[in-house]
DNA sequence: GTCTATAAAGTGATAGAC
DNA sequence: GTCTATCACTTTATAGAC
């Protein structure tokens, strides 16, 4: 079950690889075992015998990307709260935990950006319907910690104004990661050909300002933490 | 193909009733022919032969419902630009204008909220992805002159990052349409139980607040009238 | 307009030969 | 581990009776 060593080559790897990539494609209601087994250029009944069937495979997808990021995020959380202990967090740097671990991860997974990032969009976006009970719990606990440690650092916001502010904020990183081609695709290139960690660098910027609406900035200290932001 | 005059009752009625609850609910790609005539409880060839194939029924719901939304945004672009001729446009009133035509269309569309709401999202949500091109074309116009407003509201941020902003607005909209529900289920109740129309007022403030980052906001213009930005 | 019957293709999964 | 063949569905769509 929880065999994580997987061959370097193989068809078991070949399977896997392109399971991955279709499934970010084209989203992982929309993917069958035949579609995976034609590309990889394997027998059909190759998936029931090397993962079980084709649930246990997304499964499978889902968890080997998702669980590396959900624990750097947590560890990141971790040491965020060591650092600025007893001290106001800067919002940038809170959701700078949230989204750079997907930067940090995309190396190691093995798959290109588009395919990456469009993959762990598709699984954020199916939060609350349908996802495995893993990866649902990953979710619900990585929310509760930086709403929490949001609170922290907005003590003056209502908890149901910060609820639906990284509602909203979680809503862009989705669109951020599985449309992240849209904007140039659709203004003639007037979006530019940013790559993703800088996006991901106006998105924190784009996002704390949200969070913060409000907020009485009368606090001297909001320029300093701000400072080590120049995106 | 144009028909738009509807029975109030009937099997066809009856059909698009139910096509549009389930492709709301399901999703476009999760919803066969068998079940949304099992759930009307009509034969299982009415779909073609009313509307002429699962996926003309697909693009008749999308029609239905998107085009309203798309007219009321056009028209309320116009009376706004009418309104502040030469003048700033407030960004919040450009943020209204996208989205409460999806509160006054709702009543007229004769779903209930949830539905409604979330077969715009759906449809937002697929933008750039096997969209019919009217639809598409419809988007792709809404979007156009937002951002063009957006800039005259804006001179002083750059395309590159308004795009992108509007990109992330654009998400979090589309979170909002589709997982109204999620916040409660996910926070214990911390969320409240606003009304679609109050979780629109926070997301109007959240949206132009990030618009606005980085923004001097040294001008006395914050509340009151904007004639001093005139061009 | 509604129905049955059926075509033609696709689906996940498995038994059993090699 | 790989393959073929096959089962038991489900899918969209249509022809033709009523």
């Amino acid at each position: 079950m929880s065999d994580m060593t997987l061959p370097e080559s193989g068809s078991k790897r070949k399977l896997l690889d392109v399971a991955e990539q279709l499934f970010a494609e084209k989203g992982f209601g929309a993917v069958s075992i035949r579609d995976i087994t034609g590309l990889a250029k394997c027998n059909v009944a190759a998936v029931n015998y090397h993962f079980g069937g084709r649930e246990k495979l997304m499964g499978l997808v889902m968890q080997r990307h998702m669980t590396p990021v959900t624990e750097e995020r947590l560890v990141r959380l971790d040491s965020l709260e060591r650092k600025w202990a007893g001290k106001v967090v800067p919002l940038e740097e809170i959701i700078d935990a949230l989204v750079r671990p997907l930067v940090s991860q995309v190396k190691k997974s093995g798959l290109s950006e588009q395919l990456f990032y469009r993959l762990m969009g598709r699984i954020f976006a199916q939060q609350g319907d349908g996802l495995p009970a893993v990866i649902e719990a990953q979710l619900q606990k990585t929310n509760d910690r930086y709403i929490r440690l949001f609170a922290k650092s907005l003590p003056t916001l209502a908890t149901e104004d910060l609820v639906w502010r990284v509602h909203f904020i979680t809503g862009g990183m989705i669109r951020l990661l599985t449309h992240h081609d849209l904007p140039q695709r659709l203004t003639n290139g007037a979006a530019g050909t940013p790559t993703m960690e800088a996006t991901l660098g106006r998105f924190i910027r784009f996002a704390a300002a949200g969070l913060r609406e409000g907020i009485e900035a009368a606090d001297p200290l909001k320029k300093g933490p701000q400072a080590m932001f120049d995106f």
